[in-house]
RNA sequence: GCCCCGGUAGUUCAGCCCGGUCUAGAAUGUGCGGCUGUCGCCCGCACGACCCGGGUUCAAAUCCCGGCCGGGGCGCCA
């Protein structure tokens, strides 16, 4: 079907073109017929024009084809621009020949320009049609310029981007809930985390990141949990967590300004014109501050315990923008994180926080390959289960840090949406598997 | 997994507490008709729903129990 190719979208007319034929493509956002004269809205995926075609004009024939379009048809319209005062932006395209390229079959299951609304979950069900509406689809190219950005600043600051297994052998980590899938004749799990991959490549890369989605099977029915999320890793050679805590805070930023430079409309669409950009270093909370707060609203947390999530959003509600919670009690923090050597209770890992939401995890690794056994048992793990890991710090593993930043809870920090599902394009969660 | 709240046309909401007046109301949508400047067009007519199963009752959208699903919270989330 090479019969309509598009001339323009609809946000490259205007009244100053009055009298040029144009091929328009897109969708039927609105009809609205009034007898002798009836007036469509086009949309394509950069805007709307209305096409209008008096039946003195058009003739009975197009006009019948016109009037009898419907919402969401996909349809091409050959026509002329015309300048005209009471249009809107001052001027409409007069059709010489309108084409079906598709109907739409009705009832559609939402309304697509959003007049009647409908709730996130019937939204989910039928979201290809609720991608079609600005302030939706404004998310996820919010969340492209994201990824481009990121990309970009980790590029320049030398990191190479990979991909490690999305399969595994096994439940390397302990701790979270994995998905077991079957793997020829073998049982194998989706990855919870390219945790192990990324530190055994900082021993040729050097520096590396990944963006990738994983997989836990966590029972988590929460507005920020879903079964399958994407993460954004970076693991650095010869780095402290504190050097990787200013990569990231570094970052953060850049990825500010960017999708404040590039995405004005989007913002405009979901009313985050206000962003603002923020400022480093971000502040810096120990564990034992951290707690201290807590306790002081009232929460009684014992020292080495995560935070409870009302403790959280406590300390969300004293510190509303970006900090990092560093110095966590050792047992609260994975085998691999590396314990302080003048106080071995408590380890190089720290929290990126956005109010009570936890966006990144990160910390010092341990390079001894030693001290990562007696961790391993500590955390009541068995080391034979980790044998390819172990070998590699055979090879000379260089000292080495790094963190790991979920996208999702960015983009809901960007755009200030309340439920991960809202900036995830086919939400996953215990309950949702389709479509 | 636990607690609270909810499930009524395609969608959003009313009715439920206090069972009968519900042949279930509204908006939007869809269909048909009318209308030459609309832009959430307008006007008229029509279409379309009580989540599933069981129970109580003369009678259940309404009360009770179970299930499924949804919203929120908590837990889990190295």
């Amino acid at each position: 079907m090479r019969k309509w190719r598009r001339t323009h979208y609809t946000d490259q007319l205007g009244p100053e073109m009055d009298g040029q034929e144009v091929v328009l493509t897109g969708w039927v956002r609105d009809i609205r017929d009034l007898g002798k004269i009836c007036f469509m809205v086009l949309k394509d995926r950069r805007g709307t024009v209305q096409i209008t075609a008096p039946k003195k004009v058009v003739g009975e024939e197009l006009y019948e084809v016109i009037s009898g379009l419907g919402r969401q048809y996909c349809v091409a319209v050959r026509g002329v621009v015309r300048a005209h005062p009471e249009a809107p932006g001052g001027f409409e395209v007069i059709p010489r020949e309108v084409e079906v390229l598709s109907k739409a079959r009705y009832p559609l299951p939402i309304d697509p320009t959003g007049r009647t609304p409908a709730e996130l979950d019937v939204r989910l069900d039928a979201r290809v049609l609720d991608l079609t509406r600005d302030e939706v689809r404004a998310i996820f190219i919010i969340q492209h310029e994201v990824l481009r950005a990121v990309r970009e600043f980790l590029s320049k600051e030398g990191f190479v981007e990979v991909f490690t297994p999305k399969i595994i052998a096994t439940a390397t980590e302990g701790g979270a809930a994995l998905f077991p899938v079957k793997y020829f004749d073998k049982e194998a799990y989706l990855a919870q985390s390219p945790q192990l991959y990324k530190e055994e490549l900082t021993l040729s890369f050097e520096r590396v990141f990944e963006i990738a989605p994983y997989f836990r099977a966590e029972e988590s029915h929460t507005r920020r949990h879903l079964s399958e999320f994407v993460m954004i890793d970076v693991e650095a050679a010869f780095t402290d967590a504190e050097d990787v805590m200013e990569v990231l805070e570094r970052l953060i930023r850049h990825v500010f300004k960017a999708v404040k430079e590039h995405c004005r409309k989007e913002l405009a669409l979901l009313g985050r014109e206000d962003l603002e950009v923020p400022q480093v270093p971000f502040e810096r909370l120990t564990y034992d501050e951290a707690l201290e707060l807590v306790r002081s609203e009232g929460f009684d947390v014992p020292w080495g315990e995560d935070f409870p999530t009302p403790a959280l959003r406590a300390l969300g509600a004293k510190k509303p923008g970006f900090y990092f919670i560093t110095d966590w009690p050792t047992a609260s923090k994975p085998f691999y994180i590396k314990p302080r050597d003048d106080r071995p209770e408590l380890c190089e890992a720290f929290d990126l926080m956005h109010g009570w939401l936890e966006l990144a995890s990160g910390g010092t690794r341990i390079n001894d390959k030693e001290l990562l056994i007696r961790r391993l048992r500590e955390q009541g793990l068995n080391p034979a289960n980790f044998e390819h890991h172990l070998k590699t710090f055979d090879y000379g593993m260089p000292p080495h840090a790094g963190w790991a930043i979920g996208l999702a809870r960015l983009m809901m920090v960007i755009t200030g949406k309340q439920n991960i599902r809202e900036v995830v394009l086919f939400p996953r969660d215990k309950f949702r598997l389709v479509p």
